[in-house]
DNA sequence: CGCCAGGCGGCTA
DNA sequence: TAGCCGCATGGC
C-alpha cells in the first residue's frame, strides 16, 4: 500500500503520506488523454474518469482527490490509481539495471493507471500515426458527441461514451470529427465490442447462431482475463489494432504489466540507453520483455517519460 | 511546399 | 516473415 491513511473532506478525500505519486508524471507519461493540468501547475490536474470529474492535488506528501466520495475511492479509484501496489519494490528491482536507474529517478512518481478497456482501446486506435494533442482533441470530440455530460463546479464536461452509445456512430459522423482514416476502425471496433457484450446477455435467453458465438470473443471482459499472449492475439483482431496498440491496451487497462509498447519515444530511449538496433521494433520489444519480464510495462513508462520530457535525439542515420 | 506524428492494413517476394 | 507503401489530418 502506497499511502498511510485516508481522511474524509467536504469535497473529496485526502490520502496522507502517499509514496511514489506525482500528478504530472502520472498524467504525462503517455498512458492517458483525459487529464489536464490546472493553472499550469505540476501538482494539480483535473480528469474525466468513469463518468466522473475529479481533481488530483499533491500538497507535500498528501494527495487530495476532490469531487469523489469515500465510496468512490474504495470501490474504484484506489484501483484506478494502482494504490495497492508497492512501487518502491518495482523501482528497486528496475534500478538494478544501471542504465534504467536514471529514467526511474527522473520519473519517480509514475504509476500505471488502471483505465477502462473500451476507452483505452478506442483512444489508442486513434493514436496511430497521430499527434498527442490531436489524439486528445479527437477523444474530447467523441465524448462531446456521444458521451453523457457531467456538471462539475458550474462547468460541463463529457464522459467517454459507452460501447452502446458509440456503436450508434456512423463512419461518416466520426470522420466529421477529424479522426481521419481511423474513423472506420473506430466505427467497426465500437460495434464489435457492443455486440459482444450484448450477446453475452442474450445467451441466457436463447441459443446463439454460430456467427453470434464468433462475435462473443470480442467481449473485452473476456479478453481482459486471457493470459498475455492470447490477450494480445485477441486484441489484434479489432480493426486498427496492431501490436503497439494492443500492448498499450493490455498495459494501461488490463493489468498486463509484462506488455512493452514500442513507440517512437521508447524506440529513441532504447537506442539511447541500450544501443539496440533502431530499425527492428520487434527485437526491441522482445529484448525488453526478456530483460524485465513482468516489470517490462513499468520500465516502458519510465523510458517513455524520460525520452519525451528530455526530448532525447538519436543520430539521423539510425532512423 | 514537404515532412512528420505514440501504426496499421494490404500487397509483394 | 520481412519489407515497403498509402493513408486523413493539421502544424511546422
Amino acid at each position: 500500500m502506497d499511502y498511510k491513511e485516508m481522511e474524509i473532506l467536504e469535497d473529496g478525500i485526502a490520502l496522507k503520506e502517499v509514496k511514489h505519486f506525482h500528478p504530472q508524471q502520472i498524467f504525462e507519461c503517455g498512458q492517458c488523454f483525459r487529464w489536464t493540468s490546472q493553472n499550469m501547475e505540476k501538482d494539480h490536474y483535473l480528469g474525466i474518469v468513469e463518468g466522473k470529474v475529479l481533481e488530483v492535488k499533491l500538497v507535500e506528501n498528501d494527495v487530495y482527490l476532490l469531487g469523489i466520495t469515500k465510496e468512490d475511492f474504495q470501490s474504484f479509484f484506489r484501483d484506478y490509481f494502482d494504490l495497492s501496489r508497492d512501487y518502491g519494490k518495482i523501482k528497486g528491482a528496475l534500478r538494478k539495471d544501471p542504465l534504467l536507474k536514471k529514467a526511474v529517478s527522473f520519473g519517480f512518481g509514475i504509476r500505471i493507471l488502471r483505465q477502462d478497456p473500451f476507452e483505452t482501446l478506442i483512444s489508442f486506435i486513434l493514436s496511430s500515426n497521430n499527434l498527442i494533442p490531436k489524439i486528445r482533441e479527437g477523444i474530447r470530440r467523441i465524448s462531446e458527441k456521444y458521451g453523457q455530460s457531467i456538471q462539475y463546479k458550474g462547468e460541463t464536461y463529457e464522459a467517454f461514451p459507452t460501447p452502446e452509445a458509440l456503436s450508434r456512430a456512423t463512419e461518416e459522423e466520426l470522420r466529421e470529427l477529424g479522426l481521419g482514416y481511423r474513423a472506420a476502425y473506430i466505427e467497426k471496433t465500437a460495434k464489435l465490442v457492443y455486440k459482444a457484450s450484448h450477446l453475452k446477455k442474450e445467451i441466457e435467453k436463447r441459443a446463439l447462431t454460430p456467427e453470434e458465438r464468433e462475435i462473443l470473443s470480442y467481449d473485452l471482459t473476456y479478453i481482459s482475463a486471457l493470459p498475455e499472449e492470447e490477450c494480445l492475439k485477441a486484441l489484434e483482431r479489432f480493426p486498427g489494432v496492431g501490436i503497439k496498440v494492443a500492448d498499450c491496451v493490455m498495459l494501461f487497462s488490463m493489468g498486463k504489466t509484462g506488455a512493452f509498447p514500442v513507440d517512437v519515444w521508447v524506440k529513441k530511449a532504447m537506442v539511447y540507453f541500450y544501443g539496440t538496433e533502431p530499425k527492428s521494433l520487434p527485437k526491441m520489444r522482445s529484448f525488453a520483455k526478456e530483460k524485465f519480464g513482468s516489470l517490462a510495462g513499468f520500465s516502458q513508462q519510465y523510458l517513455f517519460y524520460y525520452a519525451r520530457e528530455k526530448k532525447i535525439r538519436i543520430p539521423e542515420e539510425k532512423k
